[in-house]
DNA sequence: TCTGGGGTCCTAGGACCC
DNA sequence: TCTGGGGTCCTAGGACCC
């Protein structure tokens, strides 16, 4: 069996955690440059005006304030110091865990003698983790790791608990819309729609094979193998990662060369950083920039990319390969809303080779780590490339309602009041 | 004024080779 | 009328996820 434990309402939920006297009002989380909205409470769900996340906070902002909501910009530090928290839970109880996202996890029950009532076992995760990391979580269990995601969806509805086997699938799949089935989207359940597959239960009895291959391709029969109790999605390690991106949306619309190769230097900065950690090199970077869509003028997309002939993880041969591309994509006379970069090809440095010619990578592998020690220990943008600016940067804006670092930082500590 | 960011997986089709 | 066939590799783009 597999269970896939979810918390509820992540980042608004971790706000929380510091701040109780909010706990009963609505709260909403925005996104970088407090733009959109990302996440929400229950509460603040069940207000009703936003349609879908992702809605634009500023459509919203008079109403929130009526709804007297608190309203947070991302505190990044602060969720991924409670997300390890909560991994760690349960790594210490299921110790075969996929850590799928900040907020989720798959754990592998298989050899686990000591559970004997499933529903008291996933209580029991639900409880652990409330007590070591004060996150409220949704268990879901079932014998796939698609089941395990419906089981969970269901338990949100219930008290937090559900199990599906063999007994009760035909009670917890037949109300079960076949769009909110994980991996099924929107275009897959407008296809499915159209052979009258409304729910998980249909979806599940539907003979035909071949063609779900040749509709939803090889995922989509994964997906419903799964349903039927199949395993076929494996439980992964937790490995390295094939590509990594860094992206960032500006404060405004910024129009000069350099500007934006600063902003590019500050993403290969953070994506490069990122890749070191994991000892791993990349054999290409992409580089796209692209005016505001959401405005009436002329837009434009560029992109481009260089490829390495050995791979690197140096931040000062990615910058210099990031700006050729910027030459060569950067057209005056734009606004532009957004810029990125991608290192792809990724792989783990022992397994690369190295380049008899180039001499320089090696001073700057010393170079490297030790402008990671310094920023490991003093703070992330302590020592770093000219290329990134020195002065103040017009594209990035300040969130106004960032939260503190109450558990990672000295000086941002909860404080106490006794009276 | 103001519209997120970071990933994975799969396939079709082009380029290239003999 | 009719213009090889069979492979591999790579890339762009779609679909989906949190």
């Amino acid at each position: 069996m597999i269970a896939l434990v979810d918390v509820n309402s992540c980042y608004a939920s971790v706000e929380s955690v510091f701040r109780p006297e909010i706990v009963k009002r609505p709260i909403v989380v925005l996104s970088n440059n407090d733009g959109a909205i990302i996440a929400a409470n229950r509460l603040a769900k069940s207000l009703g005006f936003m349609s879908t996340m992702c809605e634009p906070y500023f459509k919203v902002a008079k109403q929130l304030e009526q709804a007297n909501a608190a309203v947070f910009s991302s505190n990044y530090v602060l969720i991924h110091d409670f997300s390890r928290r909560f991994h760690h839970t349960l790594f210490n109880i299921t110790p075969k865990l996929e850590t799928y996202s900040v907020d989720e996890a798959f754990c592998d029950l298989t050899g686990l003698d000591h559970i004997h009532n499933l529903w008291d076992f996933g209580k029991f995760l639900k409880d652990e983790v409330w007590t070591n990391a004060c996150l409220p979580c949704g268990v879901g269990i079932a014998p796939t790791k698609v089941l395990a995601k419906i089981a969970n969806r269901i338990a949100k509805k219930r008290d937090g608990v559900f199990v599906i086997t063999e007994d009760n699938m035909k009670e917890a799949l037949e109300n079960f819309p076949v769009r909110d089935i994980w991996g099924v989207g929107s275009a897959s359940a407008q296809k499915l729609n159209l052979l009258g597959i409304k729910t998980a239960w249909q979806f599940r009895n539907y003979e035909n094979k071949d063609k779900i291959q040749k509709m939803l391709t090889k995922v989509g029969v994964q997906i419903w193998q799964e349903l039927r109790g199949n395993r076929c999605l494996e439980m992964r390690d937790v490995e390295e990662k094939d590509m990594i991106g860094n992206s960032r949306s500006y404060g405004s619309d910024i129009y000069t060369k350099l500007e934006i190769a600063e902003s590019l230097a500050e993403f290969v900065t953070n994506a490069s950083m990122t890749l070191r950690k994991q000892d791993s090199v990349c054999f290409n970077i992409n580089v796209f920039i692209h005016t505001n869509a959401f405005k009436d003028v002329p837009q434009y997309y560029g992109s481009g990319h260089r490829t390495f002939l050995s791979g690197t993880s140096d931040q000062i041969s990615l910058i210099r390969a990031a700006h050729r591309v910027l030459d060569d994509i950067y057209r005056p006379g734009f606004g532009y809303k957004k810029g990125g970069i991608l290192l792809s090809d990724v792989r783990p440095k022992n397994e690369s080779q190295v380049d008899l010619f180039s001499q320089r990578q090696d001073d700057n592998e010393k170079l490297n780590e030790v402008v990671d020690l310094i920023n490991r220990r003093w703070g992330k943008h302590t020592v770093r490339s000219a290329a990134c600016g020195t002065g103040t940067k017009e594209w990035t804006r300040r969130a106004d309602f960032y939260s503190r670092n109450y558990t990672t930082d000295w000086n941002e500590l909860p404080e106490l009041k006794i009276s």
